[in-house]
DNA sequence: CTCGCTTTGTTGTTCAATCAACCAACCTCA
DNA sequence: TGAGGTTGGTTGATTGAACAACAAAGCGAG
């Protein structure tokens, strides 16, 4: 056995020592741990309802938005989505490819492309429209009116403690 | 973002069946829009706190374990993790290249793999352990210890609901 | 001992999300 | 007019994640 611990040695920590349980990592940040697993399979269900009418996740919210509030530029998009420049690039492109959005440049402003629905993807919508539906009923699935208040208000003060966190760090790097 | 812009295109929204404001479809499904940004921000966040000591946001994960449980089969991994087996693989070989992990095929079993945390891995640990006492001290903030069991009990019931669909799912299809 | 099934792990492909770097059009101001 | 900064958008590289298809080792029943 050698001292160097270099090319032999296993870091195992857990077990050997036999302290409490207390000092392994994966039991800190339980609330973090929670959200890990909840924003997984919330995604992963939302993946596989979308998956059968040809989206992926992440697509149907562009795509709302644009029916929503019609052709738009693609800054707008990143805005609102909070998403990268990049990924919206990409995103459109292949929604393009797919034919559910049609690209035209903007005749005021030489940068900008405008970004719309096409007719072809109306019955899309009304497809994403009953999976969004059955998404949230999975979600909250039994809880009465009062506890999915609660639940949204747990997640809007998550969020706030979260964006104020990352406009900090935000600050503190420029 | 001068909105000189005097080219108001077609507002098409709703187009057709346009109807009443509340057939907007990104108002629907409160629940799962609020899952969707929490989850956003807070993995943004980690992916910042992570990449500070070379680790992706998921590695962190894998690491843990092995810090915590030693020396384990890869299928292990893919099971407490509740990762798909290709992403393990991956994510091992990155870890391997990065020199925090290392492989070595089972003496007894030809099929698996034992993957261990190198000693080089425990200068890292301390950093993640850091990191996400970090993490969850911005997540949930001022909240006091009832408040931050509301708001875990509230994220276990979502997390029951949409596991109880996803079995759901799977057992459908197959 | 062979056939078939299960377990374990891999590669291929596609997509979202980042960061970094870049380009082109616009705009401000001297 | 023109220099310098801003805005809008793209491409490249890397990673996690998912599905599909596959390979190899083990295992169990006949």
């Amino acid at each position: 056995m050698s001292t160097t611990n270099d090319a032999d040695d296993t870091a195992a920590a857990g077990t050997a020592a036999a302290g409490p349980d207390r000092n392994r990592v994966a039991g800190a940040g339980p609330v973090s741990h929670a959200i890990f697993r909840v924003a997984r399979i919330h995604k992963l269900l939302a993946g596989q309802l979308l998956r059968e009418v040809g989206l992926y996740p992440g697509q149907e919210l562009l795509m709302m938005r644009l029916w929503d509030e019609g052709p738009q530029r693609q800054t707008d998009l990143v805005a609102v989505l909070d998403a990268d420049a990049p990924t919206v690039t990409r995103s459109v492109r292949r929604l393009e490819r797919a034919g559910f959005v049609r690209r035209s440049p903007s005749p005021t402003d030489g940068r900008v492309t405008i970004v719309e629905a096409t007719s072809a993807s109306m019955g899309l919508r009304q497809a994403v429209e009953r999976i969004w539906a059955d998404l949230e009923r999975m979600t909250v699935a039994d809880m009465d009116d009062d506890r999915r208040e609660g639940v949204l208000r747990a997640l809007g003060e998550l969020e706030r403690n979260l964006s104020a966190s990352e406009e900090g760090r935000r600050g503190r790097r420029r």
